[in-house]
DNA sequence: GTGAAAGCGCTAACAG
DNA sequence: CTGTTAGCGCTTTCAC
C-alpha cells in the first residue's frame, strides 16, 4: 500500500515554474507580476494541481481565517435557518465556518469560545447566552465579533429581528379580538419581548398581570411544563403569545392534553414562522422573522471588516391563520 | 486605544518557567518531565493563561484537527438532529467542527471538498450527494471520510439506519391494513429504500406498479410538486409511504389542498419523526430514524482511527399515531 | 530529563 | 518586477 503523498506546496510550483515563491505567492493574491510570468504561473500551479495550504497562511498571518458560529441548539428551527444564512454567505466568500452549539448555557459557551480561540478564530457570530459578560475576556483580546438574534451589549454589533414591533403588532392583533386575559409564554432571557408585551399592554389600557407572564428554560420539557402549568393554574386567560417556536409547539401539546381547544377556547399566536405552522390543527397565527437574513447579514458584518452599524434590525411580518378567534 | 496585544506563546512560558521550549511542550503533551519541572511549567502556563495555539500545531503535524461535516441541508430537521450528534460526539473530544451544506448537489459537495483540503482537514464526515464519484480524488489523497445516512461507496465506512428494515415494517403494515395500491413518494438517490419498497411488495403478493414509485429532488417545491401530482393522477392509489420529512410535508400540504382526507382517502407513512409530527392533524405514523445517533456513532468512527467497521446500520422503529386506516 | 535547533507552508519586508 | 530571507508557534529529533 503506497503512502498518501506529500501534498504540493507553493515551493514545488515555483521550482516548476522556474521562479520564486515569493512571486507564485504574489500571482495567487493578486499582486503584481509581468503578464508572461502570470500567466506561466497560473498555468504550472493549474498543472501541478496546487492549493495553497491554509495552514502555512495562517500561521504567518497569526490568524485563521474562517467565522466561528455558535447557536443554543442547531435543531431549533430558527438557529438552523440562522445558520444556513451564515454559510449562504461565508460560501461566497470562500470561508469556512466552525459551528458549536452552547445549550444556551454561558458556560458552555465560554468553553465553546476557549476554543475558537486556540483556533486563532478571529471572527465570529454568536447567538449570545446569558448576559454577554462571557464575553469580556474574547472582546479584550480583540476576537471581531458579531451578535445575532439577540443583543446583550452595546459594545458588540450585532442583527436582529424586531422584536418589538413583532410583539406590538401580535399583542395588538389579540386586542383588537377582544381579549384582555393573555399570556405571554417567554424564554429566560427575552426581556426584550417581555418589555415590548407589558409596554403594548398598557399602551392600550389593558391591566397589566404579571402572573401571565412566564418563563421557562430552552429546553422543551421544560417548555411543556411551563405551558401546562400556564393552561391549569390560569382558567381565565383567552389567548397566548410564546416566544419562540419550541415554546409554541410545547403549547399546543399541552392544550391538547388538557383538552383546551384552539382557538376556541384559547387563541395563540407563535413567535417564529416554521413549515410546520401551516401544518397544525388548526394552522397557526404567527410573527414571521427573516431567521436567514439575520444570518446572511450578520455574516456580512463580520466579514466586512468595515464601517461597523452598533445593530442591524430586520423586520417581522404577523401571519394570521387560524389559531386565533374572538374572545368567548 | 491600545493594541490587541500578542498572544502569550510557548516561549513565554518556557521563559517564564526557566526551562526550554521543548519541555513546556512534552508537560503539556503528557510527555516525560520530572515531576518538579512538571509542576513548575503547569503553575506557570496556568498563570499566564497560556492557550497552546492551534495554528502552530497543525502546521508542524500537517493537518489541521478537527472534523469537516457535510450535509445537504442544514435546516431539515434530520440533518440538523444528525449535526447535533456529530457535534455533541466532536466536543467531548475537543474537536472543532467546519459545517458546510452541499444542496445534495455534486459540484457544490466537490466545491466544499476543496475548501475542506485547502484547510487541511483530513477527517470530514458526510451526507454523500451522487454517487459517491466526486469523493475519488479526495479519498486517493488520504483524506479520512464517513458517510452517514447514505452509503454510496463500500470503500468508506458509514453509519446508516436501516433503511429496509424500516421500509418493510411500514409496508408490512400498511398491507396489513388492506391496502394494495401504495405509492412510495422518494428523493432521487434513495434507491435502497425504492428496492426495499418493491422487495417488499413482492414478497406479500402485492402487484408491482411501477408508476406508483416517484421521484422528487431535495427542495420544498419539488416535493409538492411530486407529491400533489401523484394525488391528481393516480386518484386509485390508497396509502403512501414517504421517503422523507420534507416529503411528508409535502404530502400533508398537497392533501389538504386537494381536499384528500388523511387517513380517510389515502394513508399516510413519514419516513423520519420530527417533533411536528405528532402536531399535525391527524397525528401522523412514522418511522423514526436515530439521527442524532447516526451523526454520533459518525463522529467516533472518524475520530477513532482504529478498526473501521464497514458499515454500522441502526434500528428504525415504527410509531404508529392516526395517518393510516383500513383500505376504504 | 532536558535544551537547542530544524522546519512544517506561507507571506511580507527588503534588496536588487 | 522579482528573488532571498526571516519568521509565525509548535513538535520532534538529536545531543547532552
Amino acid at each position: 500500500m503506497n503512502m498518501a503523498q506529500r501534498r504540493t506546496t507553493i515551493k514545488d510550483v515555483a521550482e516548476a515554474a522556474g521562479v520564486g515563491v515569493a512571486t507564485v505567492s504574489r500571482v495567487l493574491s493578486g499582486g503584481s507580476a509581468s503578464a508572461e510570468t502570470r500567466e506561466r504561473v497560473l498555468a504550472t500551479a493549474a498543472r501541478l494541481d496546487y492549493r495553497p495550504s491554509a495552514l502555512g497562511r495562517n500561521l504567518r498571518q497569526q490568524r485563521s481565517g474562517g467565522i466561528g458560529l455558535l447557536v443554543p441548539d442547531i435543531t431549533d428551527s430558527f438557529y438552523a435557518r440562522l445558520t444556513d444564512g451564515v454559510l449562504s454567505c461565508a460560501r461566497s466568500y470562500g470561508e469556512p465556518v466552525t459551528i458549536g452549539v452552547t445549550g444556551d448555557d454561558p458556560e458552555q459557551e465560554a468553553e465553546l469560545i476557549g476554543t475558537l480561540i486556540e483556533q486563532s478564530m478571529d471572527r465570529v457570530i454568536a447567538v449570545p447566552s446569558g448576559d454577554g459578560e462571557t464575553w469580556a475576556p474574547a472582546l479584550r483580546a480583540g476576537l471581531n465579533v458579531v451578535f445575532a438574534d439577540r443583543q446583550v451589549r452595546d459594545d458588540v454589533p450585532g442583527v436582529v429581528a424586531d422584536d418589538r414591533a413583532g410583539v406590538r403588532t401580535a399583542v395588538e392583533y389579540l386586542v383588537g379580538l377582544g381579549h384582555k386575559k393573555i399570556a405571554f409564554l417567554a424564554r429566560h432571557g427575552q426581556s426584550q419581548r417581555v418589555a415590548a408585551f407589558t409596554d403594548t399592554l398598557a399602551s392600550l389600557g389593558v391591566p397589566a398581570d404579571p402572573e401571565l407572564v412566564v418563563h421557562a428554560r430552552a429546553s422543551r420539557d421544560s417548555a411543556y411544563a411551563a405551558a401546562a402549568g400556564l393552561l391549569q393554574h390560569r382558567a381565565d386567560l383567552t389567548a397566548v403569545l410564546t416566544g419562540g417556536n419550541m415554546l409554541g409547539e410545547a403549547m399546543v401539546l399541552a392544550a391538547r392534553e388538557l383538552h383546551v381547544r384552539i382557538p376556541r377556547d384559547v387563541s395563540l399566536v407563535m413567535f417564529d414562522d416554521v413549515p410546520w405552522a401551516e401544518l397544525c390543527s388548526p394552522p397557526l397565527t404567527v410573527i414571521a422573522q427573516p431567521a436567514q437574513d439575520v444570518g446572511y447579514r450578520a455574516a456580512e458584518l463580520v466579514l466586512r471588516q468595515g464601517r461597523r452599524p452598533r445593530t442591524v434590525t430586520l423586520p417581522t411580518e404577523l401571519i394570521v391563520r387560524a389559531s386565533c378567534g374572538p374572545r368567548r
